[in-house]
DNA sequence: ACAATTAAAGAGTTTTATATCTTTAATAAA
DNA sequence: TTTATTAAAGATATAAAACTCTTTAATTGT
């Protein structure tokens, strides 16, 4: 595995389509949600349902129903999708697991490592969902499986 | 889970403990090891089975047998321990797990990411574990759990 | 009111990671 | 050559992550 859980991977990757996919009030469904970034739809029904419960995205039930993001929404970190999915601890762990790993009583990656995980901080803390989506939009970046 | 997989954390704290333990050609037993890491005794010998199988430990059997590093294991970089358990994917992948990302077709976090990713590398690739060992035996790193 | 559509919820199954227990093989020392 | 000691190997067991299927609830349009 990489550095974010499979499930992780999904729910940011559906997180951008949905923002990319609803520009205007606009909802867009699961099916196409689970297609566009190739992923098992009920299992990704799941973790949208997390998404969504926590406030993260937002869903409407019935015909022409489906999920889609307020402006709100698309100004949170994408830190938050991360966060509310893998939990805190690649954020803050140690990199050894050490529980008394600080400042203090340093592991032997304690330093460097934490200067790294800093950095993801930064990077994932400090950009919004919407900018990330800017560049989805302008083309400079895709979602291409 | 942090940014290794539980199993990974295990390993590399048992490299840093043997390389610690067992400064002129002495060993170290599993029992030890797996006390002195907080570590399940039989899992980490699975772990060190492992590491020995691909030549980054060695091992012992017999009554003053056990587990310990060459001068060639302890110049080793950090990153063949994670690689040995944890694969490449930490070092090489897709934030957000998508195979066709690359420089022509970049996901959204793709050029910051990488940066991260490349100096996450730098750190395991670039330091050896006897120097990682020497801030240990100096006492300005601690392995305490 | 009814039918169609959609997400939510519930209840699984499968796979992978983590952990344990037992038996075997190698080595050393008596 | 026997006994003690140690890691290796094999066989499960348990827990967590990943995935699937079915039913329910909400909403819309007729």
């Amino acid at each position: 595995m990489g550095v974010f859980s499979r499930t992780c991977e999904y729910a940011m990757r559906a997180v951008f389509f949905i923002a990319h996919r609803t520009p205007e009030g606009t909802r867009v469904g699961i099916k196409d949600i689970s297609e566009g970034i190739d992923s098992p739809a009920h299992f990704l029904a799941k973790i949208l349902q997390d998404l969504s419960r926590r406030g993260i995205i937002h869903s409407a039930k019935g015909p022409n129903g489906g999920f889609y993001m307020t402006e709100e929404d698309l100004s949170r970190p994408l830190s938050d999708v991360v966060e509310a999915i893998d939990g805190v601890q690649i954020f803050k762990g140690c990199a050894l697991g050490l529980k008394q790993c600080s400042e203090k009583n340093p592991c032997p990656l304690h330093h460097e490592f934490k200067a790294i995980r800093n950095d993801l901080t930064k990077l994932l803390n400090g950009t919004s969902i919407k900018s990330f989506n800017e560049d989805l939009l302008n083309g400079m970046t895709s979602l291409k499986k």
